[in-house]
DNA sequence: CTCAAAATATGAGATATCTCATATTATTAA
DNA sequence: TTAATAATATGAGATATCTCATATTTTGAG
């Protein structure tokens, strides 16, 4: 982890302006972290001193079980807060967040910013719509989870991830995220390439007939 | 549906005082409804008018999709909020709320106070950490459902929902929610009958080795 | 009280998903 | 470069869960 300081902490503070977020001047005490990819901006189980706001980059919401299981939660991608919820909550049970890329944050010290953003209702605002699509997106991939096999959810994921018609995530990231194990990740990927909606390239799967996986995506959709 | 006036809603009013959940005088277009059991608060896809606080009563939050299969999200209990998520989002669909038993709320009319409760800090701070803890809920059950069999969930929610030692909820609902098969759920049901952790009486069962049950659930935690 | 609808109950076969074992290939740190 | 570690890959058997069929009991509206 780096902190930026002096003239490049600057320019972070103003190319990437978030005076519009909060009624009261941000600026001062605020602080510019970098973090590399794969390292942990927030342990499991460790409260952090900062909320953060990420300006650049994506990373990944862990939480781990007794018996060793792991469970990827969410993303969270730039323009999206990490530390809200202990902000907000005395007693919580700190989720891990780890970087999947380079990640940039501003970090804004509880102790000198908790009050008066717990007053300000501009920030309020947003944080309040951020946790309900949070919120509301969890919602809907538990309900979805349990309705539906793999194969409905895994063709969703892949649409959403696509990058030009070719789906290229790591399926150890994706099992975690998904909830199954990597064995029947692989199965119904196999399925699909014996289908013909995917082709393997290499590593990565191209998109043979986008509309045979946009038909398994429909029956997500409520009523 | 009734809407309460005179006297009636003034009591309501009075007893159930929400003055200190806002900085602005909130009592003035206030309306108090009451639903009966059953009865639909809000209905699937349709955007209600009102936001409503619970002050009596329980209710559940459905969602159903287009083949038919349908997820009983959560229970709303005294005290909470309905309908902040259109209170909130342009965009957003509704899901159904169903009183589980009479319940009674306090309605605000949209239209009166929307602009009002988005520039209340003393309000969204509250609303804030509302949705904060409706997201981690949802994400535990999240993850919960898909690391772990109907077992040790079941286990967990029979000690919540214990009536002194008694469990007595309607499997129908219990399915819905826990997101398995009725044949399923009285598959495990049976089980636990079988190794004596619960018995039977008439249409309820009575807890017999609440160690037993309890241990599973300890599987839920977090490491 | 009566009847239809809802809820409970159980069996049997199908399938979605898991666990474990084992190999190969890619990535990373020393 | 090398060796350890992480990721990919595949097979085979186990099990958690689903679907469908069918019967009985309870509940609620008229």
């Amino acid at each position: 982890m780096k902190i930026y300081k002096g003239e490049k902490k600057r320019q972070y503070v103003t190319n990437h302006s978030i005076v519009h977020l909060f009624s009261f001047p941000i600026e001062e005490h605020i602080e510019v972290h970098e973090y590399e990819r794969d390292e942990w901006i927030i342990q499991e189980d460790r409260r952090p001193n900062y909320l953060f706001y990420v300006i650049e980059g994506k990373a990944k919401i862990y939480v781990t079980y007794q018996n060793g299981k792991v469970s990827l939660l969410n993303f969270i991608n730039a323009d999206e807060y990490i530390g809200e919820m202990e902000l907000l909550n005395d007693v919580y049970y700190t989720k891990g967040i780890q970087a999947s890329t380079k990640t940039i944050c501003f970090a804004f010290p509880f102790h000198r910013y908790r009050d008066r953003l717990l007053e300000d209702a501009k920030f309020l605002r947003e944080l309040t719509k951020f946790l309900s699509v949070k919120a509301t997106n969890m919602a809907a991939k538990y309900s979805q989870s349990l309705a539906f096999p793999l194969e409905n959810r895994l063709a969703d994921f892949i649409l959403q991830t696509a990058d030009r018609g070719v789906y290229k995530e790591k399926h150890v990231t994706v099992c975690d995220y998904l909830g199954v194990s990597y064995r029947h990740l692989l199965h119904v990927l196999t399925q699909f390439c014996e289908k013909n909606y995917l082709e393997k390239e290499g590593r990565n799967y191209r998109i043979k007939q986008y509309d045979s996986l946009y038909s398994l995506t429909e029956v997500l959709k409520n009523k």
